[in-house]
RNA sequence: AGCGGGGUAGGGGAGCCUGGUUACCCCGCCGGGCUCAUAACCCGGAGGUCGAUGGUUCAAAUCCAUCCCCCGCUACCA
């Protein structure tokens, strides 16, 4: 059985996780339950990466310890993850001893090796907080774009990196006071001495990056010469250097990151019986994947390269570089607000339907741009009532008219058969799609079997043959049973949420896991659960629900030409009834002086409509038109809302309708 | 600037490496059908000078050259 090593880049424990970086962990998930079902014996790691500065600033200004900064997001991010559908086998931490020993370990013999120097060098101190200022301690203003806001290690504005030169201005980012250059010393990895090994290893081997390629490598980072790059940092919160005289020394979050690959293979070993972390990482047969986000590819190509060969542990075979993720053209960043916390959307959505929507898109190398209408009806079209509504029509029909049990066939036409062949045509493009970490034309195969099963139903019309040839009618619905059983096989590494609810309908018959189950014949007689719609639909509530969410999460400050923006008026209720076939909406007709408006609300199951004709309320005039449930709603009216508790806002003192709210 | 990726019907994608019958798929649009199914499902139709120009070839979206436009990366943005 052959051995896999998966690993998805270490998030940072120190917020959230968005939308678009679960790009790079449904890549992985998907290609380990693959792998797996094709029978490999596969390892699937990640953890938080603890030491990241961030964290630790973070930590000081809320005044708490930073290990209490990195628990937390630690807890959250891995209750997230697993919301999301990915199957670690271990979620470790690089605060642990094993991931502590294991690079000290690796520091020691790069150390034997030569591999690594001291070196003298000025760094930014702070005289007030008596320390010195690495990456993100201290901010200044940049030196391409000249954004004040710009820290230590990049400017988050023009998106350059910046080094001691780049930033202008530096001041502490703990107490705002101007830096001094102080002379101290720091190790290196020697990275030009692995040079020749690397580029000989990248021309020779398979590639190691399946989406940019041997060439890109080759020539974007191996083409000039390799600068040794700082591995300690002066920090208190990281790993200790363990040599004597570097006491205040951390190994550099990089370093100690990557790293997090070794030490939880070990983690997730222990206890193991007949497993060892060296299978992984020393026996040449197994292989090695690295799932990362593209802005880690010098890091995982050329540096985690370098401290492998120095530490005469094994290469990885394959790094898969994601894309990221746009918002609606617009990227994706966390200060102003505009990004999709993963935690609010799988909260309100399928993750499936967030699998399939990062998958489906974009080829993986590119960016994804995320864009909720597409989101909706993609999903929808796909998924909801192509893929769920064809199982559904196959069961139900099982169930309503052959009381529950499948059907036994008598004799399959030529385009019964056609569709064994299908199916294996079908797993056998999945692989490829997968094993080639292109990913959607797999995905893409699926939903289109589906659609012929669909095709299949409609033209058979077993509705029709009931009175006339239940025999046949018996075949064709034996035949859909037979689709929508190996719809759920041949998904099920990118819609497990799917695949499971289809396997507990179809009597959890195929539930021995892997393709062998696609070779075996589906038994007559057996008897399926209670069919139902495996997903339900996207919703202009459900989306509008989420923006709401984002919002929410927005803490931007904004200035007062921002707010002048909206034009809010009081206005009266003249009128307001219940939407038919919406649980919450009330479609409400409100004055605002000359003007009459329809709006739409959801608060049908907080107020009446008796409740709220004559009220006078307050209302956003210029928001663009929406259409709820088929009305279109011309403005939004404001109500407070908290755990579930609403209450519209109302003028205190009458005043007159369309009086300007600022 | 260098290096990568891309420009194909209203929108989103595939095809290009290994040139060749009416350029494919999804959404949307128009018309029809069906009623098992979550107003779902099925069929038919309209819509494209395949970024521009030039070249190679019997034949180019596909190969070559030049140009225009977009996007990303450029080394410690974990």
């Amino acid at each position: 059985m052959a051995k896999v090593l998966v690993t998805a880049a270490l998030p940072c424990a120190n917020e959230e996780l968005y939308i678009g970086r679960l790009r790079t962990f449904v890549t992985a998930d998907i290609f380990v339950r693959m792998r797996r079902a094709l029978g490999d014996d596969v390892l699937f790691i990640c953890g938080t990466d603890e030491h990241c500065t961030s964290a630790a600033l973070r930590a000081s200004s809320e005044g708490v310890s930073t290990l209490e900064i990195t628990t937390r997001y630690h807890d959250l991010d891995k209750q997230v993850l697993a919301r999301a559908g990915i199957n670690f086998d271990y979620f470790g931490r690089t605060t642990s001893r094993v991931h502590h020993e294991t690079v000290q370990w690796f520091f020691a013999r790069l150390q034997e090796k030569g591999a690594v120097e001291s070196v003298q060098t000025e760094e930014n101190y702070c005289r007030k907080d008596k320390r010195f200022l690495p990456d993100r301690y201290v901010n200044g203003k940049c030196g391409f774009c000249g954004y004040l806001g710009a820290r230590g290690d990049g400017c988050e504005n023009c998106g350059r990196m910046l080094d001691k030169q780049g930033l202008l201005e530096p001041v502490c980012a703990l107490c705002g006071e101007s830096t001094e250059k102080r002379p101290t010393w720091h190790w290196y990895l020697r990275l030009e001495d692995f040079h020749d090994r690397i580029k000989e290893r990248i021309s020779t081997s398979e590639p190691m990056l399946p989406v940019y390629g041997q060439e890109f490598l080759l020539k974007q980072f191996l083409s000039a010469s390799l600068e040794n790059f700082s591995i300690s940092r002066d920090l208190e919160w990281g790993v200790p250097v363990p040599l004597a005289g570097a006491e205040g020394k951390v190994f550099s979050d990089w370093f100690d990151a990557l790293i997090g690959y070794v030490s939880f293979a070990k983690e997730a070993v222990q206890g193991r019986s007949g497993a060892s972390w060296e299978d992984y990482w020393k026996d040449p047969t197994s292989r090695i994947v690295h799932f990362i986000g593209k802005g880690f590819v010098y890091q995982h190509a050329i540096f985690w390269p370098a401290m492998l060969l120095g530490t005469e542990l094994r290469l990885p075979n394959s790094i898969v570089a994601s894309g990221h993720a746009n918002l609606e053209g617009k990227r994706m960043s966390k200060s102003s607000g505009w990004t999709i916390l993963a935690e609010d959307f799988l909260e309100q959505f399928d993750p499936d339907f967030l699998r399939y929507y990062l998958i489906g898109g974009a080829s993986l190398s590119g960016d994804l741009d995320f864009k909720f209408k597409e989101f909706q009806e993609r999903v929808n079209a796909d998924l909801v009532d192509t893929l769920g509504s064809f199982v559904h029509r196959a069961l139900r029909f099982v169930s309503d008219k052959f009381g529950g049990k499948v059907p036994t066939p008598t004799e399959f036409t030529p385009e019964d058969k056609e569709f064994i062949v299908r199916v294996a045509d079908v797993k056998k493009r999945v692989i490829e799609s997968i094993d080639s970490f292109e990913f959607t034309s797999g995905l893409q195969a699926i939903i289109s079997l589906a659609r012929d099963g669909n095709n299949y139903l409609t033209k058979s019309a077993p509705w029709n043959l009931l009175r006339s040839d239940t025999k046949r009618a018996e075949t064709v619905i034996y035949v859909s049973v037979y689709l929508a059983r190996a719809l759920e096989i041949l998904s099920a590494p990118y819609l497990p949420n799917f695949a499971e609810k289809t396997s507990v309908m179809l009597g959890a018959s195929s539930q021995e896991g892997g393709y062998g189950a696609l070779e075996r014949e589906l038994a007559s007689g057996s008897v399926i659960g209670h069919p139902a719609p495996p997903y339900q639909k996207v919703t202009e509530q459900m989306i509008s629900d989420m923006m709401l969410r984002m919002s929410a999460r927005n803490r931007e400050e904004v200035d007062i030409s921002y707010f002048a923006k909206l034009d809010i008026r009081v206005a009266t209720i003249v009128a307001a009834e219940k939407v038919t076939d919406a649980k919450k909406l009330l479609r409400l007709r409100v004055r605002m002086g000359k003007e009459t408006k329809t709006i739409v609300s959801g608060i049908a199951d907080q107020y009446t409509p008796a409740d709220l004709v004559g009220k006078k309320i307050v209302v956003i005039n210029n928001l663009k038109p929406s259409r709820f449930a088929g009305v279109v709603s011309q403005g939004m009216l404001l109500a407070a809302e908290a755990g579930g508790a609403v209450s519209i806002l109302v003028p205190l003192n009458d005043i007159e309708d369309g009086a300007r709210v600022h």
